[in-house]
DNA sequence: ATAGAATACTACTAAATCAGTAGGAATATA
DNA sequence: TATATTCCTACTGATTTAGTAGTATTCTAT
């Protein structure tokens, strides 16, 4: 059970825009850079967080992407949901009437627990928290 | 992100033998019929199972699979190890050195929160925590 | 105007994984 | 010896993943 590629390039592109919230549009190219990730790739990646409207596009020389929202109003459960679709553990969690046994299946509680637990920790936390704590990292290289 | 449906399928099978802790070794056709999953696929299933000795076989007429241990001495999170392996997120959460960035990357962060959060619900439980839910939906279903 | 920088769109692909199916070999029981 | 069961291995169609590739479109600056 893994994370895809997709959701783990994804969010550190988003990341990566939410650190620059407020400044200049930053280039796929840029972040392709820093982040290491395909330049091609990432394109397509960040089209799929545009079409969700977490980030809005400039085209043309000086273009790039901008986060659509405040950082502070993005939550990481919309993000991933975006990214990685809305199945955390499985389909029936969310959608009791994909089996008929679901009402009394006993497994199913043991996935809903994990559903949850995984879900708490991205319903709790935005963008900002993440720019926090890149923040305070890059502050304990410089010391 | 989905939990695969060899675990689905293995969790259900290895909870039969659970409940039939203490009695007569069972066939995988039961388990197979009782659960509505391929015979022969569970086979398959029951193998990765017993070679991680989480049950034993006896061989020949009345034969099947037993549970190898007491329900109360196998966590969930070993049984979720054997089938769906030891990565819950992501590699780099349990395998620093897979990605020289690990030390500082604050979405590995973000990653390992929800690998401890699943790994939270699956190591404070064990097999017998199911079998008792089971018996009392069996009792709710009986009034 | 036009060159160039950037996003937008669409199609293709190699590799891996998944969820089985299939067939027969080995072993124990009655 | 017939039968019930596990054991072992090989094959397969469908889907997903992580890209690559090429071109079209749009905006800016000179």
């Amino acid at each position: 059970m893994k994370i895809s590629t997709r959701t783990r390039y994804g969010m550190r592109a988003i990341l990566e825009l939410a650190c620059a919230y407020g400044a200049e549009p930053m280039q796929i190219k840029v972040i392709a850079d820093r982040q290491k990730i395909s330049n091609k790739y990432l394109e397509q990646l960040v089209a799929i967080i545009k079409s969700a409207g977490l980030v809005r596009s400039v085209r043309g020389p000086h273009g790039g992407y901008v986060l659509a929202r405040d950082p502070a109003e993005i939550k990481l459960s919309e993000i991933f949901t975006v990214l990685e679709g809305q199945t955390l553990t499985v389909e029936c969690v969310d959608n009791q009437e994909v089996c008929e046994n679901s009402s009394d299946c006993i497994t199913r509680k043991l996935w809903k627990q994990m559903n949850d637990a995984m879900l708490g920790v991205l319903e709790n936390q935005t963008l900002q928290d993440l720019v926090k704590m890149t923040e305070k990292e890059r502050m304990n290289y410089q010391i």
